[in-house]
DNA sequence: ATTTCTTTTGGACATTTGTCCTTTTCTGCT
DNA sequence: AGCAGAAAAGGACAAATGTCCAAAAGAAAT
């Protein structure tokens, strides 16, 4: 849940180091929100350091998170390989320091760099693979389940969620959340 | 939900009739089983005719649909990018037609040609967005609501899909599919 | 320490969904 | 048409989850 791909880290940070390339380093406070869904976004980032979700706001109130991104993770990439208008939220959970990559440089490098290729269908698989088992497990099991699951990986990855989070992690009220913390 | 793609088909026709390559035609017959969860697979297909589905089959026994593919879907793609065994199984939903690419020449063409790499990644992107966005929406909304977008999306298409499938697709039950499509 | 305000938790009830099993409908056969 | 068996639908109850709101706990100020 909490993903990281250092191989892209480190293949950004060579790129930021060795070009005097259109990447540069940001940062972004606590809760700020590097992407809005719905809005149009012509770069993509890279985190360096620091952790943010990424998740749907739905119409009738409800967020859903998709995933919690730490370093080495992209974001904005599946936007601008599809040219839509962003997808979901990305919020940063804690302080952030991310490489910017102007979208056309981005698709200028993809067009010429085998080993950028290779990184992104490596983790667009691996998302591909997160997102749909985590989308069956939900669908299939009780909440509990899903809880102690996900209450395994936090601690196993040593990172602490707030319960709205989790909640909508989960893709439950906190009343329903609560209610399985006890019963656990 | 009955996803297809003509870039993909079309440059595989093209590399099929040009190329001498390791690429071969091979039918399956409605109800067989291209690729089974959990086990290695050192292929990948490429639908060229009829209509196949992607599902997770959960130790409780139940089975989650994950998408229905049809014309130009690839399969196995993401095994062999990430060299694991079976996410979901895959079987024939009507007698199917489809390319068959070994593992090995299939990441050899990846090694060499940007085109493939680009129609590879559009399409992952294009799986996250449908993936994640339904994952949102099946948790965070009614059954009536998802049910009312399959049948729209099925009359759309054209598809007809039977009552276990659509269940499996909604991931729930099939005493809960009929109530939902009573009260619809 | 006491008060006040905010945040978190949990009770009570309603709604949704699942489970189990009976009833109904359909199909093929005579 | 009538029957037997199979497949599909639905009733009845149980379990899970959501909604709404009151109670409890925590934080800040004096």
């Amino acid at each position: 849940m909490l993903r990281t791909n250092t191989d892209f880290l480190t293949y950004i940070d060579k790129l930021y180091q060795s070009d005097q390339s259109e990447i540069s380093l940001q940062n972004f406070e606590k809760d700020s929100l590097l992407l809005r869904q719905g809005e149009k976004s012509h770069r993509v980032f890279i985190i360096k350091e620091g952790i943010a979700k990424c998740f749907f706001a739905e119409e009738n109130g409800k967020d859903y998170i998709l995933e919690f991104m730490s370093k080495g993770q992209v974001l904005g990439e599946i936007e601008v390989i599809r040219q839509i208008a962003c997808l979901c939220n990305v919020a940063a959970l804690t302080d952030l320091q991310v490489y910017v990559i102007p979208a056309a440089s981005f698709k200028a490098l993809l067009a010429k760099d085998f080993t950028l290729n290779k990184i992104l269908l490596e983790e667009l698989a691996e998302r591909i693979i997160n997102t749909s088992s985590r989308a069956s497990f939900q669908q299939l099991y009780t909440v509990e389940h899903g809880l102690a699951k996900l209450l395994e990986l936090q601690e196993k990855q040593n990172l602490t969620i707030n319960k709205e989070d989790m909640a909508a992690y989960l893709g439950i009220t906190l009343r329903s959340l609560n209610r399985a913390l006890k019963s656990i």
